[in-house]
RNA sequence: GUCUCAGUAGCUCAGCUGGAUAGAGCAUCGCCCUUCUAAGGCGAGUGUCAGGGGUUCGAAUCCCUUCUGGGACACCA
């Protein structure tokens, strides 16, 4: 990639000179005017050798200008005080770089050092309850660092953990019990409304909520009649969770959940029985995960409930296991809300503990709390938290209201524009931020939205459908600066995927594809290609619009947007 | 109480692995459709980056502290 090269010429001109270094860092110009891309190292060269920035910087600039191949990188190398290296390229390098991308499927990422098998927790649906919009932001989360991570070429087994053998079947049981319904009945409706009343009452009443967990424990213990109004839950609920993925294109290669996980909790007790970390406190068994060295009191890992039930962290531990076991992945990604922190951080000193999996091999990404307009969070325990299928309904309406002909589109393509606004508006979140979810902003379709990004794609569809490219290479030209800004953007790619996969942060990838889209829409309107005379200046401004689409296709879909036919 | 995350333009946010003049969208006000799709483009204005200290040649970014707000803190997930 482009900062690698340069960062080489520095330094090898930096050891010509005998400076002690073994790095040029080169990023992307703050400057624009001034320049494409800068090195700041000049300062810290002062001080370990001694010398003024300015001298140092000076020499450097002055030998790099003596390179036997300069014109082939830049077209300017200059110092600027107090200690900037600033360096514009030259229109070959810049072309040779973007052919190169050009004939790269990944454009010209570098293969990763060591390819990983990664495990990714995401979804999390608790089959009992009806998706919310937090539900969106994991399954679309957890989906976009899937496909980022697969691009890379690492490897990837996402397990939508379904939240389905705790608490919240037992108080769903209790209260299909309670109002009688008969099993062939039940319905999505029914859990919809039973869940949030059942959550709701085990507050107030804690008779009520004593007999939801005796009720869990029952199912657990594999209760005939339990197990089987279970699997009438799971079974209704899966159906429409399933629905909801496949409208959100969300895809897991693993359909398991807390109760797949049961089988090997007996293993789990053995390893950590033989490890001596089973304790006894006030009627639970607990494995104590705290550390000397801890500035906040780490409580115990509650393992066994004092009724003989078991919870979250120990079916998490034996999801553990069973993931090690089958897949030896080198990573375990969990794609949850945030206020999970301490619930993984037990966990994965657990498992380090118990030598089940170091704690090396997990990251927990958080993601912010859903808030409301006023910044309250959901309660969504209560059922207040406005249900996913409305918010789809809503953007759908929104979209088709904004222009006559939208009523005539394509299912296929409202439903396609309809994700791409609800994806684009929440992916360009940093995903560790509190997330205010506010209809309106959902459903927005001017602006910094999905709806933009594919407009720019098909008009710029449309512009090289009708010219033939017949394997042109690009010339030396650059033509103006409407070219130049849009080719220096697409540079950038490698950099912005490998902070959007070392950070695992979609809205890194967002932010880039927007300015590409601001770039080329300028470029395309002051551009006019259609009719112009001078072939090669065409076919080097198709070559380039064409690369940007594929550019822009590729990271809409590591975005999980699809492209429509016509907008 | 302890820990933790945040506070950036009127609103919603990006930037935070230290760099030169702090960026977008929305909203407001002009201009541009007989011209490859106006869901667009061009132009205008707005900031004690919560306050205070510190480290540094250089701080929105790192450290300390105060204020304000969110969240977590063993038998929920």
């Amino acid at each position: 990639m482009v900062v690698n090269e340069l960062e080489e010429i520095l330094l090898g001109v930096a050891k010509k000179l005998g400076y002690e270094t073994d790095s040029m860092r080169v990023i992307l110009s703050n400057r624009p005017d001034l320049c494409d891309y800068q090195c700041d190292e000049v300062f810290k060269l002062a001080k370990s050798a001694h010398k003024s920035p300015i001298e140092i910087g000076e020499s450097l600039v002055e030998e790099v200008n003596k390179i036997d191949n300069f014109s082939d990188y830049f077209e300017k190398v200059e110092f600027v005080k107090p200690g900037f290296i600033n360096m514009v390229l030259s229109p070959s390098f810049i072309n040779k770089l973007l052919t190169g991308m050009n004939d790269n499927p990944k454009f010209n990422l570098s293969a990763p050092e060591k390819i990983e098998t990664v495990v990714l927790d995401y979804g999390g649906p608790n089959v009992a309850k009806p998706l919310h919009v937090g539900h969106m932001r994991t399954a679309i989360v957890g989906e976009s660092i899937k496909r980022i991570l697969n691009f890379a070429g690492h490897k990837t087994i996402a397990d939508v953990h379904l939240g389905d053998y705790g608490l919240q079947i037992g108080q769903v049981i209790y209260g299909v019990q309670k109002e009688n319904i008969s099993l062939d009945d039940l319905t999505i409706e029914d859990l919809d409304r039973i869940y949030p009343a059942m959550s709701a009452l085990c507050k107030e009443d804690e008779a009520v909520k004593e007999k939801c967990a005796e009720i869990t424990k029952e199912l657990q213990d594999g209760n005939l009649e339990y197990r089987k109004m279970w699997k009438k839950i799971f079974e209704i609920s899966s159906e429409d969770i399933l629905g909801i993925y496949k409208y959100l294109d969300v895809s897991f290669d693993l359909w398991l959940g807390e109760s797949d996980a049961y089988p090997y909790i007996p293993r789990v007790e053995k390893i950590f029985k033989e490890k001596d970390l089973l304790k006894e406190s006030e009627g639970a068994i607990i494995v104590d995960v705290s550390k000397e060295t801890d500035k906040k009191e780490v409580p115990p890992l509650v393992f066994q409930k004092s009724n003989g039930a078991y919870l979250y962290a120990t079916t998490d531990l034996a999801t553990i296991v069973q993931r090690m076991e089958d897949y030896h992945p080198d990573k375990i990604l969990y794609v949850t809300d945030s206020r999970q922190s301490l619930h993984f951080e037990q966990v994965f000193r657990a498992s380090d503990l118990a030598g089940i999996a170091p704690y090396s091999v997990f990251e927990h990404l958080g993601y912010g709390t859903v808030n409301g307009s006023d910044g309250k969070p959901y309660k969504t325990r209560n059922g207040d938290s406005p249900k996913l299928q409305y918010l789809f309904d809503q953007a759908k309406e929104v979209l088709i209201s904004k222009k006559e002909t939208n009523a005539d589109m394509s299912n296929e393509d409202v439903d396609k524009i309809v994700n791409a606004i609800l994806k684009f508006a929440d992916l360009q979140n940093n995903r560790e931020r509190d997330y205010i979810f506010d209809i309106s902003k959902f459903s927005e379709v001017v602006g910094k939205t999905g709806p933009y990004i594919l407009y720019t794609y098909l008009r710029i569809d449309k512009i090289i459908q009708n010219v033939s490219l017949d394997n042109h290479k690009i010339t030396n030209n650059i033509y103006n600066n409407y070219d130049r800004d849009l080719r220096l953007k697409l540079l950038e790619f490698p950099v912005v995927f490998k902070n959007a996969l070392e950070y695992r942060m979609p809205n890194y990838l967002a932010d880039y594809i927007y300015d590409i889209c601001v770039l080329a829409n300028a470029f395309y309107q002051n551009n006019h290609i259609n009719g112009l005379e001078e072939e090669e200046k065409k076919k080097d401004w198709v070559f380039l619009l064409a690369l940007t689409n594929r550019m822009i296709k590729e990271m809409l879909s590591l975005l999980v947007i699809k492209i429509p036919t016509v907008m």
